[in-house]
DNA sequence: GTCTATAGGTTGATAGAC
DNA sequence: GTCTATCAACCTATAGAC
């Protein structure tokens, strides 16, 4: 490998309009969902054509998988930190209550999006794309190999909290604070020993 | 009015016929997803053409706001049980333990529906058919008018359970035995006074 | 109540000029 | 990288014969 030349700034441009596509599909994604969401649609919100869209992404599909591994990276993050905590009987709230306090206005739309496209989501990890669903390793690193199916999804219903206080917080347009509120006050409950 | 001449049974055959389209149209909403799902899909899987089944629900909307209504119907059943009910601390928790014990396979299919579909339930509730979204009249009669918006999210909660375990459950193929014990847990974890 | 046939419209994707 | 022009496939819904 000889080396390119300017070597710092491989392809400003183009990154930049991949993340206006990706923040603009998300969006109409999570509004109309993504079957009710046409490549015409989304090219027109960005103001280019359907073939300029095409020459950024191949398919519609890529378009999706892209946006789930996003989701899939801050999974990664979280996962990478319980491996590092010590492993006591605390460490499931502690867990949660983290994912809960890192929420930001972005993973909340995340959340929503996730939300709104489920089937699709499963479509694709049915599919050889091995795309992971959610916090199955997360779960399984801080129970341990020996816990039931009952306590796993238990488990799983603690970082669930704040996914089902925002989905039923938006048919009541409640603000951000009340939602992430609540699902503090949820998982709390969900993990007294 | 001068009376049907029969007056007993007035459409025994129609009726049958639109139970089955409703069953049929309920599992394939849930499998594929409204948008997913065309009305060939429907009418094919029944052994009757398109047409045939524009004899009996005048659009595709119908259909879904059919299955609706039916889900609505369970929950007027849960509200006139309240209104029974004498108001103490309590009945938050008797009452979606209720809502979880009288789950029957049937309902199971109802939620996995009313999850699959909830951007259509929303797009019907924002036209004029007004379709009431869900919990929000058991939760006022149940706290009655002075609780805070925190307090009503936090309540939804508890009978939400069934469903995020439903949700969770289905992504791990899990029994329904399993699901229903941890929705249970989780309720009586989150009304701990 | 069920059928065939079709109108009228949208979709995802491609070809090729600039 | 962006555009115009176009395609085959698909959809909901309707009309009218039986």
């Amino acid at each position: 490998m000889t080396g390119s030349e300017a070597g710092v700034t491989p392809r400003p441009r183009g990154i930049a309009t991949r993340a206006r596509i990706l923040s603009t599909a998300e969006r109409l994604f999570t509004e109309r969902g993504f079957e009710g969401t046409s490549i015409r649609d989304i090219s027109e919100a960005l103001g280019m054509t359907k073939s300029s869209l095409y020459h950024h992404f191949p398919t519609k599909d890529a378009i999706l998988i892209a946006l789930f591994g996003e989701r899939g990276e801050e999974l990664d993050e979280l996962l990478a930190w319980v491996r590092e905590q010590p492993k006591d009987d605390r460490l499931l709230r502690r867990a949660a209550l983290r994912w809960i306090d890192q929420a930001t206005p972005e993973r909340l739309d995340r959340l929503r999006f996730a939300r709104a496209n489920q089937a699709e989501l499963r479509r694709l990890s049915d599919g050889p794309e091995a795309i992971q669903s959610g916090f199955d390793r997360l779960i399984d690193e801080i129970l341990g190999p020996d816990a039931t199916d009952e306590d796993r999804l238990y488990a799983q219903l603690a970082f669930d909290t704040i996914s089902a206080s925002l989905r039923l917080g938006d048919l009541h347009d409640s603000d951000a604070d009340t939602v992430l509120a609540t699902a503090r006050r949820a998982t709390i409950a969900l993990t007294e020993l």
